[in-house]
DNA sequence: TCTGGGGTCCTAGGACCC
DNA sequence: TCTGGGGTCCTAGGACCC
């Protein structure tokens, strides 16, 4: 008997168009149209229907560039409705944590489980099922691929999405892993981008049966570790890791503007406005940042105007979570890069260096008061949470908001507001 | 007129130290 | 005129992902 552990193995889960799927969960009447989901301020396409994706309109295309194209056939747009789609994917993954221990929540639609637990069982088998259940509970549609790697298990996703009936598809096999991959565009692997496809491509090599073949010395020395794991994977063995707890390092807030702001109040509101969400956010996965990065910058679309992009860190003398601390650091950071007579088109703030927030405290700076504006703090996300979002707000965040963008085609948050649900005639 | 927002990892190069 | 070498830490910037 061996005690050897059982070689991984993966299964990537992909919610299908996810953002038009959560969509439709409360509309079926968009089933099968055209439709397709803006950007925070409607600015760029960022999630696409089959009958959209046909068209040939690509991923994160600015809307403005192919609205004639839509209304002529007669897509649905709509804005992003980020409430509803954080609400589905919680329970598209609590269901999927009913399939298996060990799982990792790639991104807001994907996620990476372990099977190989369950070897004994028909995978195929047991990833319909997985794919049926998710169905049934959420309205979700999902792809899965099966794989003994991240890597190899988004190029089965691929397929499962594309080339199946079924929607799950295994590479498991050596003899399908060759089949598949000398059809595979290299730019379509997972880790290649636009530079490095464009150089692979110029090499000649231009699947990923190639990349895996090539020599491994050569690989890293012209792509570094990142390309010598890539080969490695494309080749079956397992180099990247189920991240199942991921502590985020850095929190960020920005947004462009709805209109040009030239007048540092108006800023400062903005600002304000990010850093206390981007706390919220903080605060609710028990975190600490120990600095901050304030920034400004203008519009590189209009060549026109005089251009600024600058940005300022600032360090704590002591990790903190308490957003009216960080709103008048990111006060101090505005005043310093701040320049008068330019457009400002976009501001953000980032919180790095983060810590839990179980770090351990010097005692000369946990004195009373720090005490109980962690208490303030504490309540205030309390009722926040409980009553929606900007219930209680900090006076740098202002009322008017004359600088943010409206999105005009949001639907009801149904699942998260009471005002919305949806009503049953 | 209109061009998202939120992340990660890696490398190169400078500053600094002994 | 000669002008070390190795280590670490930090930051900026590039590339990539969803």
């Amino acid at each position: 008997m061996s005690l050897r552990k059982p070689d991984p193995i993966y299964a990537l889960v992909d919610c299908n168009n996810f953002y038009c799927s959560c969509e439709r969960v409360f509309n079926p009447a968009l089933e099968k149209k055209p439709m397709a989901v803006l950007s925070n301020n409607d600015g760029c396409i960022v999630a696409r229907s089959n009958e959209i994706k046909a068209l040939g309109i690509p991923m994160g295309a600015p809307m403005f560039q192919y609205k004639e194209l839509l209304e002529k056939k007669r897509a649905i747009i709509l804005s992003s409705n980020y409430q509803l789609y954080g609400d589905m994917s919680q329970r598209v993954m609590e269901t999927l944590r009913q399939f298996t221990p060990s799982m990792e929540v790639y991104s807001i639609d994907e996620a990476f489980l372990r099977l190989e637990e369950f070897q004994r069982l028909d995978l195929i088998k047991y990833c319909l099922e997985i794919r049926k259940t998710v169905k049934q509970w959420t309205g979700i549609p999902v792809s899965i691929g099966i794989a003994p790697n991240k890597t190899l298990s988004k190029v089965a996703n691929h397929i499962a999405k594309k080339h199946t009936k079924t929607g799950v598809f295994d590479i498991c096999k050596r003899s399908t892993q060759n089949e598949i991959l000398a059809n595979f565009p290299v730019g379509n692997i997972w880790g290649v981008g636009r530079q490095l496809s464009k150089k692979l491509n110029e090499m000649g090599i231009n699947t990923a049966l190639k990349l895996r073949d090539v020599d491994i010395v050569w690989a890293r020395k012209h792509f570094t570790v990142v390309g010598e794991r890539l080969v490695r994977e494309l080749r079956g063995a397992s180099c990247l890791e189920l991240e199942e707890v991921i502590a985020k390092k850095n929190i960020t807030s920005s947004k462009s503007f709805g209109k040009l702001v030239t007048d540092k109040k108006e800023l400062m509101n903005a600002i304000a406005n990010y850093t206390t969400k981007a706390c919220h956010k903080l605060r609710l996965q028990n975190s600490k940042a120990q600095g901050l990065y304030v920034y400004l910058r203008t519009n590189p679309f209009r060549r026109q105007d005089p251009q600024y992009d600058n940005g300022i860190t600032y360090g704590f003398m002591e990790p903190s979570d308490d957003t009216t601390f960080i709103i008048q650091a990111a006060r101090k950071c505005l005043e310093q890069i701040y320049s008068k007579g330019y457009k400002y088109h976009k501001a953000g703030i980032m919180l790095l260096d983060l810590v839990p927030a179980s770090y351990k405290q010097m005692e000369m700076f946990d004195t009373e008061e720090t005490q109980a504006r962690s208490k303030l703090m504490k309540t205030i996300d309390v009722m926040n949470n409980s009553m929606g979002q900007d219930t209680i707000r900090f006076a740098a965040q202002g009322i008017d908001h004359p600088w943010a963008r409206k999105c005009e085609h949001r639907t009801p948050r149904y699942t998260t507001n009471w005002d919305e649900l949806v009503k049953v005639r």
